[in-house]
DNA sequence: CTACTTAACGAACATTGTTCGTGTCAAGCT
DNA sequence: AGCTTGACACGAACAATGTTCGTTAAGTAG
């Protein structure tokens, strides 16, 4: 038997072993301790190859942003190709819980993220959109996405924990709404099952066309 | 001299001793011995008022949100209202480095956060905008100002801490993009200057009115 | 003045990121 | 082959965090 020796630790191991982490306990569980326990060894062993544990946000986003793939961009069909691409961001978000928060707190340095940001500049402006529009329309979306992505993890993840009081569900929300005291919460009473509404995705689709349906071709 | 009797430690005191740490040193350094300190106690002793360390990001957001001034819904101005008020919001998390990561995770659960919501929902209303889009909309506005709020405060912290080698002021941000490989990032290489540009809140009020213009009163 | 309730506190515990000195194994040199 | 060397891996330890527990101080009713 070729004795089981153990494998050398590589970023790329690493990586793979915190992605499995977050992927199966979620963002918060991402410890230093966690992901060298994963790869059978102590925290310690991990810091020769990286500096910080910033460090491994850089890798996760790094590898997550590396999924993407990006369209040939068809100045006809661009609103549709942009709402492709951030969907594949929502759903790569939403696989491993909590991880746009490292999206939210990176420098856009990272190489992986520097790439698919051209692309989707590259969709903008073959739709004819203006570049200083199209920059910021750009960093618009992608905030958007990252903070959307955030908020359905957290609601998840407080669903999966039952012990607490506060599940929430969709019923409990209505009932707490419609329990509001009527002279000071006219509104949210009144319209309370259409604030609740939009199961799946709905809400998502329907701000980025908010946020497109403005964006207009420059005349020529 | 009347003995300097020490005050009796409340909710409120944790309050604003939490939101002077806050102010002070950023949402990172508001930990539990850091409020006790200002009072001048241990860190046990908040733990008679308080439940959570999450109980402060409650109490928090509800003194924030408490300084928010509604204006009386006005049919015809109704997008400039909706900017005002968000514009206080975004210059309340400002003012508190980090907060609005409080606001994210916060469950709309919250008395005075309701309060603010309800009158963004009349304003829309008033507006003519149809309850179920006026929901989504509020919720999708609500999101964005908490995100560029969360991003702005990480931007400025950095500049913060000169000792970091990646301050990456305008400059050098412009630099790095022109040094991109030509091959790989034509559209980020071509169009840098646009994209770094937007100082100010320049991109806050661009985004705002992105998602605002096309909401459209219901005919009739 | 005494007894009782409530609030405040100091010490301690578990868990986090991070560092330091030591071991250990495999390749390279003579 | 035997020795050296150097990079990598590791265990123990440290500071800081949130939280709990038993004890003490204070203030009030009788």
């Amino acid at each position: 038997m070729t004795a089981p020796r153990k494998k050398p630790i590589t970023v790329a191991r690493i990586t793979d072993a915190a992605l499995e982490v977050v992927a199966t306990e979620g963002y918060d569980a991402l410890t230093i301790r966690r992901v060298a326990a994963v790869l059978g060894t102590g925290p310690s062993s991990l810091y020769a190859h990286i500096v910080n544990k910033d460090d491994i946000d850089d890798l996760l986003i790094g590898r997550l942003y590396a999924e993407v793939v990006l369209p040939e961009p068809d100045p006809t069909a661009w609103r549709e190709q942009l709402l492709g691409v951030y969907t594949q961001i929502r759903d790569l978000y939403l696989r491993y819980p909590g991880v746009s928060r490292a999206a939210l707190a990176m420098v856009p340095t990272n190489l992986e993220t520097l790439r698919v940001g051209e692309g989707v500049l590259a969709i903008l402006l073959a739709g004819g959109i203006e570049p200083r529009t199209a920059g910021w329309a750009r960093d618009a979306l992608s905030l958007y996405v990252s903070a959307y992505a955030l908020e359905q993890s957290l609601v998840r993840q407080r669903r999966r924990h039952p012990d607490q009081e506060w599940v929430l569900s969709d019923e409990e929300l209505l009932d707490r709404f419609t329990a509001l005291p009527a002279e000071k919460f006219p509104q949210t009473r009144r319209h309370a099952a259409e604030l609740i509404s939009g199961t799946g995705h709905d809400r998502f689709e329907f701000t980025l066309g908010l946020l497109m349906n403005n964006l207009r071709p420059t005349s020529g």
